[in-house]
DNA sequence: CCTTGTGAAATAGTTCACAGCA
DNA sequence: TGCTGTGAACTATTTCACAAGG
């Protein structure tokens, strides 16, 4: 169990725990490396090198029981307890974050939501109190919180990201479509879907050129 | 220029693009590997090399011209022509997709939206024509496609899949929670924010115990 | 003097292959 | 027998460092 674990290393945990959470939902008790590995198109060694940095979690000639392995991603990953997250941007996009239904199930909390323009937001049906912007930083003063979702636009993003690092938020998810900067202590994933479709019109269009 | 380009690099190219793109709005005329690092928290030495994959473009002792930079990588991700997009799934989910702004400027054209249960959109005032996935397969035959997003849930995602992937659709843009069973010349990228939390809590979880 | 492009060196990550245990 | 856990081997990726050009 080396201090120096690779990023990339941590970013499969949630995506064998989703896995395992399923089997266990579906009653499987026990599951091998090789069965995982087909289930997630990746090799069964990795799998293994990747639990063993944690620790040793399965049972030769058996594999790894689906309770406790879930268990110990659970913990790992820091899914035991409740996160608290604000969404910072409710437009569009904004609004479609904080009516989505897989972030409180998983643990994650939306406690607070804001936006430049608060009065805007009580359009529709959706019971969601906004927040001014310009409050934001007091109120993570008064009660912190683990999580900053930003969906402003790019332009606002930055400075967005500034007052949630300066009022010690040290994890952020970044909706914007820029390279957000932060200190090395906060940790920063990016959701952008044009980025996302850019790197597969790479492949699209060289494969046009011998089909 | 080696015939195996590494993913990453190429993955890297659209964060790049996007970046010169706005230097070019805002009138910069050449920039150096230092100032696009310092503005994307990478190594300049890694943006070289990452461009030298594919030629030459920079002049010694000056930097790159933003212009022609710009057009090289819209060339290399083929950006120069527009690609068709169907989006599956026009839930929650699936209207902000189908709503958001930001495809269509950067060239991709949703052409047509898809749900299990097409009447339940004409709630809004969005006019969005959404057809029966039952009709998918046929209308991909009349009419093929270069992109499919995905935006059903996870017990209906990969049935979805099949259905694309048969009809000759090549890239995939998932944001199911399911890891996506496709055959190698098929490109599938992952949109999911519970992921990527999931992914910054293990380090949440790890700095509770020493701050 | 400044900055690119790039082999070579260094680091990081993956896969192999097998000892060891159930 | 079947499967884990893991050093060692291999492969991939990043960074260095410098020749060469403007």
């Amino acid at each position: 169990m080396p201090l120096e674990i690779p990023e990339v290393v941590i970013d499969r945990l949630p995506v064998y725990y989703r896995l395992l959470s399923r089997l266990q939902a579906d009653g499987t008790a026990v599951v091998s490396s090789q069965e995982l590995g087909l289930a997630l198109g990746v090799t069964p060694a990795q799998i293994r090198k990747d639990l063993s940095y944690f620790g040793r979690f399965g049972k030769q000639g058996r594999g790894y029981s689906v309770q406790r392995l879930t268990e110990e991603l659970r913990s790992l990953l820091g899914l035991k307890r409740r996160w608290k997250v604000v969404l910072v941007g409710v437009g569009r996009l904004g609004r479609a974050i904080a009516s989505y239904r897989g972030f409180e199930p998983q643990g994650f909390d939306i406690v607070g939501t804001y936006d430049v323009n608060p009065e805007a937001v009580g359009s529709g049906a959706d019971d969601i109190e906004v927040r001014s912007v310009a409050d934001l930083q007091r109120d993570l003063t008064v009660g912190p919180v683990d999580i900053g979702i930003v969906a402003v636009p790019g332009t606002e993003a930055q400075a967005v990201i500034d007052v949630l690092v300066c009022a010690g938020v040290t994890a952020i998810l970044n909706y914007a479509p820029i390279a957000a900067q932060v200190p090395a202590n906060v940790e920063v994933r990016q959701i952008d879907p044009v980025l996302a479709l850019q790197g597969m019109t790479y492949h699209l269009n060289r494969r046009a050129g011998q089909p």
